[in-house]
DNA sequence: AATGTTTATCGTAATATTACAATATAGATA
DNA sequence: TATCTATATTGTAATATTACGATAAACATT
């Protein structure tokens, strides 16, 4: 027990959920608001920005590029985290069609 | 260690952070879907659609509750959960704001 | 090559989440 | 009121997440 059991779920139950559990963490969101910020980033910098230790921040990283949300490029000897913005789309469509049904319904 | 240190972020990034850590987990969202499909609900429906516990289930509507993504009013002996789209919208805006902003960007 | 800088990984303690059996609670019905 | 039905709560085991010190890896600079 203690396991999310994913193989009783769809694709995209799963897919959805996987997307939105790696922005459940307020330093993720701020990651993904300074990234917005600066427009095109370094880690250090976020190092900096953050009230975490690096090797926090890293694993922040990993998830949120794990995830689809962030790619990274190597840039000399640091690397370069931006925004991807595909896997933002699927989220928003899938919030857009919700809202778009839930304003149809005369429910409750 | 090991708890999330919330304190040291925005109200907002918080806020955005718990509704979507609400959102992930793939039964949450497959009891989001079911929600939409049959327009109202009880709750015992749920728990004939999906392959989870009863008191599972009742734990997954209660995090999604206090998150405020759905409500539930009650309707005799029994619950009738609804999704709430108000906070849905907020998650929403979240996204769109990103994506306006990153398709702007030139970056990586 | 030695040193410095930047980021990742390992190990691990503290805490949180997930799932469910057992049980409680609340309202409906006999 | 006794019983049934629907949902919530409690307790707890299994697992996952969060945070960070220590250390490694990769590249740059001296």
């Amino acid at each position: 027990m203690g396991a999310t059991k994913t193989d009783h779920f769809t694709d995209r139950q799963n897919q959805i959920a996987i997307i939105a559990k790696a922005l459940g963490h307020p330093a993720r969101i701020a990651i993904i608001d300074y990234l917005l910020k600066v427009n095109s980033c370094i880690c250090g910098d976020i190092v900096n920005e953050l009230p975490l230790a690096q090797p926090t921040i890293s694993q922040h990283l990993k998830e949120l590029k794990n995830a689809g949300l962030i790619k990274g490029s190597i840039e000399g000897n640091s690397i370069c985290y931006c925004i991807d913005e595909k896997t933002f789309d699927i989220l928003k469509d899938y919030f857009s069609k919700i809202i778009t049904t839930v304003t149809n319904q005369k429910c409750c």
